[in-house]
DNA sequence: TATGAATGAGACTTCATTCAT
DNA sequence: TATGAATGAAGTCTCATTCAT
C-alpha cells in the first residue's frame, strides 16, 4: 500500500530523515547533506519534493501539529473540565513520550527560524488558547470552576503542558502518562494546600 | 563623569547592542557587523572585548543569569512557601516586565545554540529546580502542603513561571506584578476547582 | 577521452591551478579566489577536494617529493660514488629544469608556512641527507674516497644541490643537465686545484 | 654613549625585538603587538620609527648584510684563492652561530615576503656572486685553478655557503668554524676522490 | 614622543541551492 | 525522476595601521 505510491512514500522517507536529523542537531546545524545521507538519497533528490531547506521544517511542523492535535482532539471530546483537563494532560504527555523528536523540533526551533514561522507558530500558540480560554469559560459558566482570571489560567495551563516536553523529550522523567494525568489534574483542581478553603 | 570607567562601559556597550540585536534577530540570524552598528562602533572593536559570537552570548547569558538569581533572590528569602511562591512569581514576572531583550534571549535561543551552551542552561535549570524541590519538600515536612508527587509538582512550577515570559515579552500581556502573582499563587495553593473536596 | 576520470582531472585541475599561484606569488599572497579562477572554476569547488589551503600545499609538497624521488631513484640506481653522484646532479638540474613551478614552491615556501609543514619538510631533508651519508659511508669503505668528515661532506653536497634551483628557476641559468652534472661531480672529485697534491 | 642618543637606542631596541619575534615566527606569523610587547614598548610606538611592518624586516635586512658583508670583508682581504675561501668559509660559519636569529630571518624568509624584498635579495646574491666570480676569475689568471665553468663554480661555491645555515641555526650542528673551514676548502680545493688525477 | 583603543579591508571557509547528466 | 558536482553569497575573525590623547 505504501509502496502503491512510490511518490508520497519517498517525500515521507525525507520528512523523517529530516526530523531525525532536526531533533539532533537543531534546524541551524543541521546540513540538507546529512538529511539526504540520512535517508539514503540524494541531495538534490531532497529539492524534488521541497522548495527548500525552511519549507521542509514548515511541513514537519505542520504534520507534527496535525498530528498531535489529533491525538489530544479525539481524547479530550466531552465531559466536565476535570475530565477534559485529565485527557488534555494524558495525551499532551503521551505525545511527547511518543514522539520525541518531533517533540523536540516543535518546542525548541520554533522560537528562532525565520519570521514567517514564527508568526505561524504564534498563530497556533493562540489558537490553542482560545480553544483552553472557551474550555475554562464553559466550565466558569457551569460553575465547575471559581471565578479566577481566565487569561492568566490560560498561561498557567499552557504553561504546565509545556514544561513537561523537555524532562521528557531530554530523557530524565519516564512517567505513566495516566497516573501523572491524574495527579497534575488535581494539583490544578485543587491546589497544594492542606488548609481548605482561604482568599 | 559617566565614564569613569570606559573599558566597562564600553563593553557594556557591546553587550547592550548585542542584546538588542540577538533579541530581534535570534542568534543565528545576528550579524557581527549589525552588532557594531548598533554600537556604533567598529566591527572589529567588538573583539577587543569579546572572544567570538558565542563568547558574548555566553556573557550576556551569564550576566542576565546573575541578574536573574539577584533579583529572586533578594526578594523570596523567608516565610511560609506561600509567601515564597508568592514573591517567586512577582519578581519572576517583574523580571520579564523590566528586561524583554534579555528574557527573549534567555529563553528563546538557550537550547540551540552550541553544546557547551546547552550543557550550562541545563546545569541552570537542574540548579533552579533542585532549589523548588527543596523548598516543596521542606514545605511538605511543615504540613504546609499536601503530599503531592515532588517531581511533578517542580515541573509544572517550573512550566508556570515559564509559560510567562512570551506573552509578556512579545507585548500581549499587561499585568501588575503583585496582583497577578498573588492570583497564580492561589490557583496553585487552592486550585481552581468551585467543589471543596480532595481526590 | 582525455577525461576518463574526470574526479582524478578536476583534482588535478585545481592542483595545477594552485601551483601556478603559490609559485607565483608564494603562499601566504596566494588567495583561493585566485587559484580558483586560475583554474576556471568556483571558489568552493575547491574545497569539495581539498579540506583547505593549507592541505593544498601539503599534497602539492608531498606529490612534488614522490616526483622528485622517483624522478632520482631511477636514474641513479648502481654503480661507482662517482656513477651515482653524477646521476644525482643531472637528475636534479634536470628536474628542476622541467618543474620550475613546483621547485620554486618547494624551495621557497617550505620553511615558512606552518608547524605541521616544517616538521615534514624537515624529515624529508633528514631522510635525504640519511641517504646521501649512506652512499659516502659506502664509497669510504670502497675506498672511492678521502676519509673526510662525512658530516660536512653531506651538507656541502646538499647544498650544492640546493644552490641550483634558485638560478634554473630564476630564468638565469641555462645549462645541458647532462653537462653540466660531469662538470659539477668532477670539481666534486678532483677539486678545482691546479696543485695535485693534498693538504 | 648608547644612552646620549635615546632615539637611536630606541629604534635598535625595536629591531632587537623584531629580530627575536621574525626568527621565532617567520614574517607572516609575527604580529606588531608581539614585537612591542617584545620591546617594552608600545605598538603604536613602532610606527614613529619604521613606516611599518614590511619596512622593519627590510631594515633587519640591510642591516644584516652589512654586518655579513663587515664580518667577511675584513677577513678575506688578500693572499691566495686557498687562504681567501678558508677565511670566506670560516667567516661565514662564525656569522652563522654568532648572529642565529638573523641567519634565520636572512635566509629562510627573504623570498617569499615582498617582490620589492625579493628584488632586492636577487641583487644582493648577484652581487655577491659577482665578487666570488671574479675572485675565480683571478684565481684562474694565476693559475691557482682549473679552467673549470666560472658560472657553475659560483653557484656551487654559493650552495656550500648557504647549506650551513639551517644546520647551525637549527642547532643540530656544532662545529669549530676554524676546523671546518679548513676541511670545507680542501674538499673545495682537492676533491674527495682517492684517484689523483683524472679530467 | 608614546600609546593602545579603534578600525575595516581582506581572507578563509561553509552550505543551501542549482542544473547538466 | 534522481543525482551530486559545482557554485558563490555570506559570515566570522585577523591584524596592520591610524590617531586622539
Amino acid at each position: 500500500m505504501d509502496v502503491n505510491n512510490p511518490k508520497e512514500s519517498k517525500r515521507d522517507l525525507i520528512m523523517d530523515a529530516a526530523i531525525q536529523v532536526f531533533s539532533r542537531k537543531g534546524y541551524h546545524h543541521s546540513k540538507m547533506e546529512e538529511i539526504a545521507v540520512e535517508a539514503g538519497i540524494g541531495k538534490g533528490t531532497i529539492y524534488e519534493y521541497f522548495p527548500g531547506k525552511l519549507q521542509l521544517l514548515q511541513e514537519i511542523m505542520e504534520q507534527s501539529y496535525r498530528l498531535y492535535d489529533h491525538s489530544l482532539g479525539s481524547i479530550m471530546a466531552g465531559g466536565t473540565l476535570e475530565d477534559k483537563l485529565d485527557a488534555m494532560i494524558r495525551g499532551h504527555l503521551q505525545f511527547c513520550q511518543d514522539n520525541k523528536d518531533l517533540t523536540r523540533i516543535l518546542f525548541l526551533d520554533t522560537g528562532v527560524i525565520d519570521e514567517e514561522l514564527r508568526q505561524w507558530a504564534w498563530k497556533k500558540k493562540a489558537e490553542k488558547e482560545q480553544y483552553l480560554q472557551e474550555m475554562f469559560a464553559q466550565a466558569t459558566r457551569r460553575g465547575e470552576i471559581k471565578p479566577v482570571d481566565n487569561r492568566l489560567l490560560t498561561i498557567v495551563m499552557g504553561g504546565i503542558l509545556m514544561s513537561f516536553w523537555a524532562p521528557i523529550v531530554m530523557g530524565n522523567l519516564q512517567v505513566d502518562a495516566g497516573t501523572a494525568a491524574q495527579q497534575i489534574k488535581n494539583m490544578i483542581m485543587h491546589g497544594i494546600s492542606n488548609t481548605k478553603g482561604s482568599d
